[in-house]
DNA sequence: AATAGTACTGAATATTTATACAGTATATTA
DNA sequence: TAATATACTGTATAAATATTCAGTACTATT
């Protein structure tokens, strides 16, 4: 097989996000809309070298009829997610410094996309089945509802909690453990910075 | 989600078919010619009751823009695991009727090798942070040592327990939970068959 | 008895789409 | 120096395709 060009890949990665983003392959406007060709004709010339190179088949006379010859370049489909551990006070969460380690996983494994995995410490979620050193898939969101479990910082300090909005001005983060204490917060005295959301959970026994 | 017909499901399974085998959906007429219909409306009506009841979506106005709300992936692929829901008394465990749904995970996702998940009914592991619904990675084992998480089948009923060996002929399933009580079986009076371990654990917010 | 859903045939049509043709320009190879 | 591959714009068009309209027939529900 040759060697694949920069533009050339660059198609290729777009037929990949298309599939993956819609269930099917892009048409040729389709692949300029998204990288900018204004010719089909753009579009046509790199598939045919594509094809050429053995990177994708071409059914002729077919409209999408793309499809792409090694299932293994689905690797938009695996991608790396990093695993949080201790977060030193006041460095940003994703920070390399605070990477664990990463966990190759489907960005939709779960029914909502997240952007990292947060390793859990202490038990003050055991009631809702969040243990020591379980993996919480982490969604960076402010879009939060009462019940949600999210992931807060207080003071440099990061935890784990129910989240309920009491009024405007105060949050109550609800430990799911009778041996913790509700943590009050009123707005206007401490500071608080919602981390994101819990969309899943992953444990390696 | 409504009711399928039964043609309503061929032609689902078509369209899956299709995708499997060409990488992109069929047209209405690549599925009138798969099932023997003599008019593309005939393909065209029933995939408006597909999108209707919500087992695919369909994007107007676009050539081959059919899409499956719940794809099943290509069972070639070797990380697509199978999550078993409720088996059926007396049937194996990884007969095709028991398969809920594929999750695509790479084999060594966890510590340990796994061959499939399986959906918690019941609260009785609540205290080992195993919730009803959250999947379980077992793996197909008979090397099961005192503590582990062990499937067990007795007399068709299958459940998930803490395994503990008290004599070469007495097992105790223990629960997490002090609502049940431990389970003691005398290997001489009833049959057990252990499926497998738990390796680990999945939960979908 | 009327309504609605399923399950088709058959034909017509507007839109989508692949694909060919005519160019321009640059870089690499023989 | 010529040939070849890459990387595009721009236009045109035949073929592919979605989608609507007009029917027929059966079944279940109200």
């Amino acid at each position: 097989m040759k060697e694949i060009t920069i533009q050339q890949n660059k198609v290729l990665d777009c037929i990949q996000d298309y599939i993956n983003k819609t269930g099917f392959p892009p048409t040729r406007a389709n692949i300029c809309k998204e990288l900018g060709f204004k010719s089909p004709n753009s579009a046509e010339t790199h598939l045919r070298a594509l094809e050429k190179k053995g990177f994708i088949n071409i059914e002729s006379g077919t409209s999408r009829g793309i499809s792409l010859v090694n299932p293994k370049v689905n690797k938009n489909n695996e991608d790396a997610f990093p695993i949080i551990g201790l977060v030193a006070a006041g460095s940003p969460t994703l920070a390399s410094e605070n990477i664990e380690k990463t966990v190759n996983c489907s960005p939709t494994f779960f029914r909502e996309s997240f952007d990292y995995f947060l390793r859990v410490k202490g038990l003050s979620m055991k009631d809702a089945g969040i243990m020591e050193d379980d993996l919480i898939a982490v969604k960076k969101t402010q879009d939060i509802r009462n019940g949600d479990i999210v992931i807060a910082r207080i003071e440099d300090e990061v935890t784990v909690k129910y989240f309920e909005r009491k009024s405007p001005e105060v949050v109550h983060l609800k430990p799911a453990n009778e041996d913790f204490n509700d943590i009050e917060i009123n707005l206007k005295e401490t500071e608080i910075f919602i981390e994101g959301k819990s969309v899943g959970l992953i444990r390696e026994n």
